[in-house]
DNA sequence: TACTTATATAATTATATGCTTATATAATAG
DNA sequence: CTATTATATAAGCATATAATTATATAAGTA
């Protein structure tokens, strides 16, 4: 993995980012690719609003991508955010949050967002 | 590098102490060994009682140690913090801080601890 | 058009954070 | 024992952050 050098200036912001549990939880789960809002409310259990105001900063601040597919709202990361790298490599120390989709899926759940 | 992986629970509170400028800067100093308190006032150019609030701040989280040698009290990573590798790959992502160590010695001003 | 669903925004409030100033402690020198 | 230097702690204040509740918007459906 190539390691991007930044300035503190530039790494700082983002680590703030990354410094929350919702907001860890929501970029480890987009790591595995895109979800919808309704998948990050399921899995980190908070209100809709609190989850809609976490994507808000993450979407200003440039690390994620949204795109509006009918009534959902998916969203990816964005591999143009100038701390990408570090903020891949901080997901790769997390343990894999795929697996809390995963359990969705077996709660049946994910339909939700169809 | 070996990434050690953690739980969201265990990654966040490092990645909060990792998203401040003068914590980013003082353990990006440390990066390259062992500092004492005077030159992360001198290089954060903040005042004493600050950075001896953010020193308490790493040092209760377990991420530094701190051995005292007669008046001075020398910093160091703590390579036994549960996040450790985390802190050493988000420090991997962030440019040097040595050459601000080196910038002290430039002017001399590194000779205050001793 | 009116209704429903998914998501976003705004206002409010509570808590956390970081800085400043003042003071305390620890170590050493005289 | 006193003075000095390096560092730590405490109190107070200002700002930032995150959650809740209420409301708005956007898209699709009857």
């Amino acid at each position: 993995m190539v390691k991007t050098r930044l300035e503190i200036e530039e790494a700082v912001p983002a680590l703030k980012l990354l410094g929350d549990k919702a907001r860890l939880t929501i970029l480890g789960m987009l790591k595995n690719g895109e979800c919808c809002v309704c998948e990050f409310t399921e899995v980190l259990g908070m209100s809709q609003p609190s989850v809609s105001q976490h994507l808000r900063k993450l979407r200003d601040a440039k690390l994620v991508k949204e795109d509006r597919r009918g009534h959902w709202v998916f969203y990816s990361l964005n591999e143009n955010y100038e701390a990408y790298d570090l903020v891949l490599g901080v997901i790769g120390y997390v343990s894999d949050q795929s697996e809390k989709i995963a359990e969705l899926e077996r709660q049946g759940k994910r339909i939700e967002c169809k």
